[in-house]
DNA sequence: CGCTTGCTTGGAGTGCACTCCAAGGTTCTA
DNA sequence: TAGAACCTTGGAGTGCACTCCAAGCAAGCG
């Protein structure tokens, strides 16, 4: 059997929801302004994504223009996620290299999404903290809102 | 009456948990490399914090070493979570700076406060969406994983 | 006293994640 | 078939948040 996620390729994408704008399977040649669309990127950082690795090689026209697919637009999806994290660039880019690998990467990826989860929980933690010391200023300046509104009315 | 959270000076903390490993008021005094142990945060970052804003002037030995206060902690601790929560540095010392210019600054600091709140809440909401992907990935591996070893057996 | 460790300053350097540029080829619309 | 809009590349530049450096003063100890 196999690892991968899907059945063609090396990449590691498995179906999230339904993706609106997409064109079906087998029309899917993107332009890469049209993945500037689609994602919020700018070509400048989809290139550059593609030169350090974290894309894989990108299909091409006849003249060398670039032609993204569907699985393209599914991994820059999960990219925006885990940049949403906070995780470093380097470390996706590791992902990327796992998923190349092929299957015998596979543990490894596991316990790099496992870390990655246990992260991310760490992460709303700490939001959530704040969030208590932010709702404890709040009430504070608008208790003394009150204050001088009344003070004023006297 | 007077808006400030403290009645001497100029600074905004409102008491939070009491703090660990402070030393009584009256007794405030720290070193720079106190504070680097009560924070986390370097030596340099602290004369950083310092020269573009962010902290008020620190008060100085007589020979002109930096001897930080409770409140200068009080105030590294809002600066940590505001931190977490990605805010810039730039909209940091902007808070830094409506504190210095007192009482009539009130209403912008509860918007900026409110403003920070909600992005907090926009922020813990995308954490918790790349987290469900996640969870999604994780789950498909395990699977994988346990397809894997159900075959090594057979 | 000498030694080590700590603190001071302004300014320069670092690492990350883009972001832009110049010069030229491609594709689309009129 | 002309013009506008789009695409290509390697390499250089930007902004942020630190991070470090050199040169020198300060403090505590045997």
């Amino acid at each position: 059997m196999t690892v991968m996620e899907t059945t063609a390729t090396g990449t590691d994408t498995c179906a999230g929801p339904p993706q609106q704008n997409r064109r079906p399977d087998g029309q899917d040649r993107y332009t890469i302004s049209e993945v500037v669309a689609l994602t919020g990127l700018t070509a400048h950082t989809l290139r550059w994504y593609e030169r350090i690795g974290l894309m894989p090689h990108i299909d091409r026209s006849h003249t060398g223009q670039r032609r993204y697919t569907n699985r393209d637009l599914d991994w820059l999806d999960l990219v925006g996620k885990l940049r949403l994290t906070g995780m470093p660039v380097a470390d996706m880019v590791r992902y990327a290299e796992l998923v190349r690998e092929g299957d015998h990467t596979y543990v490894e990826r596991f316990e790099l999404l496992k870390t990655t989860r246990e992260d991310v929980l760490a992460r709303i933690d700490e939001l959530r903290g704040t969030l208590a010391v932010l709702d404890r200023k709040i009430s504070f300046y608008a208790d003394a809102g009150r204050a001088l509104a009344s003070e004023r009315s006297r």
